[in-house]
RNA sequence: GCCGAAAUAGCUCAACCUGGUAGAGCAACUGACUUGUAAUCAGUAGGUUGCGGGUUCAAUUCCUGCUUUCGGCACCA
């Protein structure tokens, strides 16, 4: 048989050769390399064989596939490791993820902390040590249920196969797991791995069925990638938002409010600004700006259908004798303001926006910071326009999200969302127009995006743009939401140009999606060091005597404030090295140190965060160069 | 909501396993020092150990209920 290789070249071998001997008569010291071989396209075991003409590749540990394969044999020696410690426990799932692996196993009344995780470790490593080989073999389902008769999980697993499918488990030592693999030739590979976290987590993903404990765990082929790994999540716990937030005084948290922050004043000079912002974009592209009520009569609820497919999330209140929810959207109040005109094509797209603060009951065990809390602002927006002005206008907006995306610095991807299987208003024929339209926008512009089926809200489609934080987990911020039922429902008109009363369709539409939530990301985004023109302290002055250099210093911080800089002054009695540390560790832009050079050339000398170097400029120099970088959003 | 873990001074942590009613650094306050790019020195004050109940002569420590937080799951902006 003739066997081609990925540089072009081919070779003859004996037919049914397995991998391994094929890999032997090339060099034995790539026999030894490798860990699995893609032949004809699809990775397979070294210890298949091969009997006719085929395209292959070996795979060595210098291949990112390999890094796959190693962390997926992990995943089955801790599960050896924790079958010989507990004997009675039975195996879910235990699949790759991003970054490791994990494996769900039902230990019956056993429970697990972190410290037999440690135990566990020590137990695979003796096993490594063992040098076992993986045996892949193939079973029909018969033989398999046989096998596994005693894993329910495993059963119910193989039972959904297809019939007559191929089944192949993977043997080493003393345990055997249904998988379809491919796998490393031996356990000797596994040298560098860690047992991460533990929890707690539902079989097939669904709450109606039991939990089973979850152990969390990543491998590498060498110690140095695996160290490098650790150290990146220890990088990403210093950027955590909720660390950050504490030590820059940003907000706050307290148990008689769980998950409603509290803002301090520095958190909300950063607030502030970016609600600014967002106030000058919206002027700028001709949006109007209303505030509707933070509660309203259940009857209004009961209209646009939030009572019917929200309620368990809405919080309750009755004011004389009447029930009222407090909103966990906004749209039901724009919707009354619409009604309150009456309005022509001419008028249209008409764009009405509005921060509003929404309350929504979270799971408790889903609050997590500035990330998920309940209650929260929305930069909203409904715009109100024809069918035929769909298209344009998402493309518009797909623009305007990817300004504001890039003033941040911050990577997204798109994805579009369609009808939810049962909780949905409406006729299907509509949303389907209505995900059309959505996919039309977005193939006009040759903007790529994911399909998230079944993920839309309740009244309509939606493109969700998912942003990515340190910490890379993604986060959904901005939201673009096409609605035909609302307008329905509430029976929303206009006078088209014939003179007759139609109906118009709708979007929601939010770009920070949560101030709060996008807030949290920026501040781990930015590791707490924000550009000069959203942070809360812009420059912080410090004299290096006060007896000579603060009256100097004093109005220097009038000039700077006459100019809307945020300044501070330290005119505390310590050493300047104290009060530089600290403006260091408040990861303030620009620290001015005032000496005698400064004070007798109207001199201000600054340095920039994260710089070393120091620079000496006149004071009009400084305060126009600042400005002119708060202008440029840096 | 579910599984697991945790909660000690404003902050970061120690004492808890093995019960004898708390200790450090930073911050704060007072005083001395008068300083040129990441912590000057000395002193003072600061705690119903998250909240309740139990065991005990005695509970921060052991048990238990609740609250909150953390890691996930489920849910979601």
């Amino acid at each position: 048989m003739i066997i081609k290789f990925p540089d072009g070249s081919e070779r003859n071998f004996e037919s049914g050769k397995s991998l391994f001997e094929i890999a032997q008569e090339i060099s034995p010291s790539l026999k030894k390399k490798c860990i699995v071989a893609n032949l004809n396209g699809k990775l397979v075991d070294m210890d298949t064989v091969v009997s006719e003409d085929s395209e292959l590749k070996f795979i060595t540990d210098q291949d990112p596939e390999a890094l796959e394969v190693l962390r997926h044999s992990t995943a089955h020696l801790l599960a050896e490791a924790v079958k010989s410690m507990y004997p009675h426990a039975h195996f879910g799932v235990g699949p790759l993820i991003e970054d490791g692996f994990y494996y769900d196993i039902d230990l019956g009344d056993d429970v697990l902390s972190e410290h037999d995780l440690v135990k566990i470790e020590k137990q695979m490593k003796k096993m490594t040590g063992q040098n076992s080989s993986i045996k892949r073999s193939v079973l029909s389902k018969a033989e398999a249920l046989e096998k596994f008769k005693e894993d329910p999980y495993k059963v119910e697993l193989i039972n959904e196969l297809p019939e007559g499918e191929e089944i192949s488990i993977y043997e080493q030592a003393h345990f055997t797991d249904l998988c379809r693999g491919p796998h490393l030739p031996g356990v000797k590979w596994i040298k560098n791995f860690k047992l991460l976290s533990l929890a707690g987590a539902y079989w097939r993903g669904n709450s109606d069925n039991i939990q089973l404990t979850r152990v969390y765990g990543t491998a590498f082929f060498t110690k140095e990638e695996l160290d490098e790994h650790l150290n990146l999540l220890e990088e990403r716990k210093k950027r955590d938002h909720r660390k950050l937030g504490k030590q820059l005084d940003l907000f706050m948290l307290s148990e008689y409010g769980p998950g409603f922050p509290f803002w301090l004043p520095n958190g909300m000079t950063l607030r502030r600004q970016l609600e600014n912002f967002w106030y000058d974009i919206h002027i700028k592209e001709g949006y109007k700006l209303i505030q509707t009520p933070i509660m309203l009569n259940k009857e209004l609820w009961e209209i646009s259908g939030h009572w019917k497919n929200y309620r368990e999330n809405m919080y309750t209140s009755e004011i004389d004798d009447q029930e009222f929810a407090i909103k966990p959207m906004n749209c039901p109040g724009g919707m009354l303001v619409y009604k309150r005109d009456i309005h022509s094509y001419k008028d249209f797209p008409l764009k009405v926006g509005e921060l509003g603060l929404v309350h929504r009951h979270e799971a408790s065990g889903a609050l997590n910071g500035l990330f998920r809390v309940r209650n929260f602002t929305q930069d909203d927006a409904h715009i109100f326009m024809t069918e035929e002005q769909i298209v344009q206008e998402i493309k518009e907006l797909v623009r305007l999200y990817d300004y504001m995306y890039s003033v941040f610095g911050l990577e997204y991807h798109i994805e579009l969302s369609t009808r939810p299987e049962d909780k949905y208003i409406g006729e299907i024929a509509t949303w389907d127009l209505a995900e059309k339209a959505l996919a039309d926008a977005l193939d006009s512009m040759g903007q790529e995006y994911i399909l998230n089926p079944g993920d839309g809200a309740f009244y309509g489609p939606k493109l969700d743009f998912k942003l990515k934080d340190s910490m890379k987990r993604i986060w959904q911020c901005g939201t673009i939401q096409l609605d035909m039922n609302l307008p329905e429902r509430f029976d929303l008109t206009y006078i088209a140009s014939n003179g007759e009363k139609k109906r118009p369709v709708m979007l929601h539409r939010a770009l920070y999606g949560s101030i709060e939530r996008f807030i949290g990301i920026l501040i781990e985004h930015y590791a707490g060091a924000f550009p000069t023109w959203i942070s809360p302290v812009q420059v912080k002055v410090i004299p290096v005597n006060n007896t000579y250099h603060l009256a100097y210093s004093e109005k220097l911080i009038k000039s700077l404030m006459d100019n809307g800089i945020r300044v501070e002054l330290d005119v505390r009695d310590e050493k300047l090295g104290y009060k530089i540390r600290e403006a260091q560790t408040k990861k303030i832009p620009y620290q001015l140190v005032i000496g005698d050079k400064e004070v007798e050339d109207n001199l201000v000398n600054f340095r920039k965060y994260g710089e070393q170097a120091q620079k000496a400029v006149k004071q009009d120099e400084f305060i126009e160069m600042i400005l002119k970088e708060i202008k440029e959003l840096k």
